[in-house]
DNA sequence: TGGCTATTGATATGTTATAACATACAAGGT
DNA sequence: ACCTTGTATGTTATAACATATCAATAGCCA
């Protein structure tokens, strides 16, 4: 499970492979991929960025997809709960799952510069982050992993 | 540098330890800690919970420290930059630091049922995330570490 | 078919954060 | 004392993010 996003690769794949899999899991599992649902996803499988909420309405208002917030927030929050994607706290802003299917505790590498977003994963019981909670006798159900700093590319540019 | 918040302690002791250590780094680091910021350092400081900026301004309101919403953030800003505060990505909410002076790289255990929030450290470069982002060959300049779950209080509570 | 539930449509509102511009005030040089 | 420069505040407005509510509709199953 390694972090894709900053490197090349074929790309139209990404969003043909991330919307089958979602399909598969939705019968799989008996929800409804629902066309406003689906075009969500895909628009957000179309970039390795975070799109923020509003962005995304954009997108599907245009296509007469829906026009208010409520919208883009309840086709985000159906995405979120069944795991095709996840939201970048510390962007207030949402991802296509890069890793769809597979059982997972996401972690994001957020370039600051081409705002571009890796999705690799986390351990958090395990490492340092476990051994506090453990001792502190704190129940950890859920982890946010985040860091913040520049990408290959930037970096390189920035140099 | 174990974590605080949860457990039973000297509170007053946090809150005048808290600003003797900002007011000796502000001399030290010629920063100016004016009023506002020292009140808002002192409201943060008196709990072991994240304020929302609003609810920051309401207080600070209240004692004639200023009413809009600038008021705050800026204070906040200060705060945050100074390293005297954090803010709490996934509550979007800001807490004193808890570990004052020492250089680190703050992670949090976030009670869902109390909200007290518990500040520990992680050591970013290491772990899965480091080595994540060293085979991308991104540059990790800030972390996000965030654990949400139950206090040991509230998991007693619960069962 | 009828009743149930999930989803959508629509309006309004709540919450968090910043832009933009004006003013006050402290520090340092002349 | 006076000016200059930079930092901090005051003030208004608005951007950006998120949810509450309620009515209408679509899919599902007894
Ligand atoms: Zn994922
Ligand atoms: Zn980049
Ligand atoms: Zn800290
Ligand atoms: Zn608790």
């Amino acid at each position: 499970m390694t972090a894709l996003g900053f490197t090349q690769h074929d790309h139209a794949k990404c969003v043909r492979s991330g919307l089958a899999a979602a399909e598969a899991q939705c019968r799989a599992r008996k929800l409804r991929l629902t066309p406003v649902r689906r075009r969500a996803l895909e628009i957000l499988l179309s970039e390795h960025r975070a799109l923020g909420a509003y962005d995304l309405l954009a997108r599907l208002s245009e296509e007469g997809l829906g026009s208010q917030p409520p919208v883009a927030y309840r086709a985000l929050d159906f995405l979120v709960k069944a795991g095709f994607a996840h939201k970048v706290e510390a962007l207030n802003a949402y991802l296509a799952c890069a890793h769809l299917g597979d059982d997972h505790a996401p972690a994001f590498l957020i370039c600051r510069a081409c705002r571009s977003v890796a999705e690799t994963a986390t351990t958090p019981r395990q490492g340092r982050l476990g051994a506090a909670a453990e001792e502190a006798g704190f129940l950890i159900e859920r982890t946010v992993v985040e860091a913040q700093g520049l990408c290959p590319a930037c970096r390189k540019a920035a140099a």
